[in-house]
RNA sequence: GGGGUCGUGGGGUAGCCUGGUCUAUCCUCCUGGCUUUGGGAGCCAGGGACCUGGGUUCGAAUCCCGGCGACCCCA
């Protein structure tokens, strides 16, 4: 996994540069600790587990560091193989956009006007046409499209692009959570001929994204969002938000139907079989690098995070026990090392001279996942101590057939934290039948499943809850609306960022 | 949008209320040395800080005002 660190022959040593984070003492318990922030908590695992650095000058802007820069690389690769294997190509548009594109469609810019930042001067002189920094890139994109797509035979069009966007939050900015620069926004644009077929779209990327959290073992819920709630310019919107340890739910992909809304203004036109001439129907979802956020935070311990193990920059790390005299766990861990990486594993040897529970603490904190302990025993009797990051019970396993079992145990570990992710979500997300109910659950740290009967029940229940309404679940069951008591569906309830 | 708490070495803090022995505390971290280290944080030495701009004062980490930034609560 060459390029991390500076350590050792061919970079496979532990780095041994600048480690930013402080030692700490660790209190038993899981995650956060009591005294803990959410933010501060979140903060302090991002700088310790050398992910992201928070401590950039300006507000709403953070620095990925290379150990998190090659998390983030491996979380895209992941989403970037789905998109490809759905027909989407990459593309790469401008940051800048012209005034006059971004304001075409009047649902959009009013939807985010009060949050662009402007550039309006270059050098000493003022800027003719103002342009915008992309808060997202439908208005960059679209007035290409129109000039691309002439025929029917020009669709579907599906592109997506990796890019960061600009938005001027005012509300108090959280790393990797609210950013006024989102450096991870994978945006999906598709263009189709028929509502039906765009609808569809809708479905298949929906699909996509949740074959895309199973694949980070996160737990998701699916919702479409209300009219106040759906994207400026889109007809609807659909959702998938998570519920972190502090209660609230986090929005983490979004698929939208825009219909003929931006094909109009933008005259994104084609032409059909039969020489008639039609708008055509556009879809747009995406995903930011809040689904990082929402790895590091819901698969964490109280020492760290804990990465799945597919998605580990480091996969395994390997702790040399010494005895005196004793040179043979040395040769031994270089060899388990050796047969480790002829098959692929992610592997570090870590010989730095310092004692062995100092190295178990440093790569927790890392969120490596799996720690293979290597003393005199190991080497006289040719097997390894393998060791979970998520359960640290030790296991010996022979030296031979040890890739196998790394495999399989990857596999393992990856089904278990899944289940215990959506399990723990599941638990703390409660199916209530009346607005006091909602509000009492609400309080303990959760979110509820209620009834409604429709978009104006649910802006009653948020008014009288304080909680807001996420969306109506896409397959949930029904009930009695919990605000005037006709037949309604399960709409999410709760706080959220 | 409204309210609150707070900015001290890279990280976490003591000191601030009651201005002066603050040449600023402790832990961690970093550097160097020692030690081949006994399955969950070795030992010794050294390095490193009062967010920023103004004001009050003989004197400001400490008091006042603005800015920037962090965190929390409510809508």
């Amino acid at each position: 996994m060459g390029g991390h660190g500076g350590g050792e022959e061919g970079g496979r040593g532990p780095p041994l540069g600048r480690v930013i984070n402080p030692r700490r003492e660790t209190a038993s318990g899981e995650g956060m600790r009591e005294e803990d922030t959410f933010g501060e908590w979140f903060n302090r695992l991002l700088l310790e587990a050398e992910i992201m650095d928070p401590r950039y000058p300006v507000k709403g802007l953070c620095v990925w560091l290379p150990y998190g820069m090659e998390l983030r690389n491996r979380v895209l690769s992941v989403i970037r193989g789905l998109l490809q294997e759905t027909g989407h190509r990459e593309v790469l548009f401008p940051l800048l956009i012209p005034e006059d594109a971004f304001r075409k469609e009047g649902e959009h810019i009013r939807g985010f006007e009060d949050q662009v930042y402007w550039v309006t001067r270059g050098g000493g002189e003022e800027l003719d046409v103002k342009l915008v920094l992309r808060p997202t890139s439908e208005t960059s994109m679209y007035p290409m499209f129109s000039l691309w797509i002439r025929s029917h035979t020009d669709l579907p069009l599906k592109v997506f692009q990796v890019v960061s966007v600009f938005r001027y939050e005012t509300k108090m900015t959280k790393p990797m959570i609210r950013m006024r620069e989102v450096t991870t926004f994978k945006e999906a644009h598709t263009v189709h001929s028929s509502r039906e077929e765009a609808e569809a779209q809708v479905r298949e990327a929906i699909s996509l994204y949740s074959r895309f959290f199973d694949r980070l073992c996160l737990p998701y819920l699916v919702s479409r969002r209300p009219r106040w709630d759906t994207f400026a310019g889109a007809e609807y919107s659909v959702a998938f938000d998570t519920l972190l340890p502090d209660g609230k739910m986090l929005q983490i992909g979004t698929v939208h139907y825009l219909g003929q809304n931006f094909s109009r203004v933008f005259d994104i036109r084609f032409q059909r079989p039969d020489g008639t001439h039609e708008y055509a129907y556009q879809t747009c979802y995406g995903i930011s690098e809040r689904v990082v956020a929402a790895t590091l935070v819901l698969h964490a311990d109280e020492v760290g995070p804990c990465l799945p193990p597919s998605l580990a920059p480091i996969q395994v790390v390997i702790v040399p026990i010494p005895f005196k005299e004793e040179r043979e766990p040395e040769a031994y861990s270089e060899e388990v090392r050796r047969r480790l990486e002829e098959r692929g594993f992610r592997v570090v040897l870590d010989r730095r001279n310092l004692r062995p529970g100092n190295k178990f603490y440093y790569w927790e904190r890392r969120g490596v996942p799996l720690r293979l302990e290597v003393g005199p025993r190991e080497s006289s009797s040719r097997t390894v101590t393998l060791v979970r990051r998520d359960r640290r019970e030790r296991r010996e396993v022979p030296l031979e057939g040890l890739p196998e079992v790394l495999s399989q145990t990857v596999r393992e570990m990856e089904e278990e934290m899944r289940e215990r992710a959506w399990r723990r979500m599941e638990e703390r997300i409660r199916r209530v039948s009346t607005l006091q109910e909602a509000g009492r659950a609400a309080g303990e740290g959760g979110a509820v499943r209620i009834p409604l009967c429709g978009e104006e029940c649910a802006r009653r229940a948020e008014e009288e809850t304080g909680l807001q309404v996420l969306g109506e679940e896409l397959e949930g069951e029904g009930g009695n609306c919990a605000v005037c008591g006709k037949p309604g569906r399960s709409f999410l309830m709760g706080k959220s960022y």
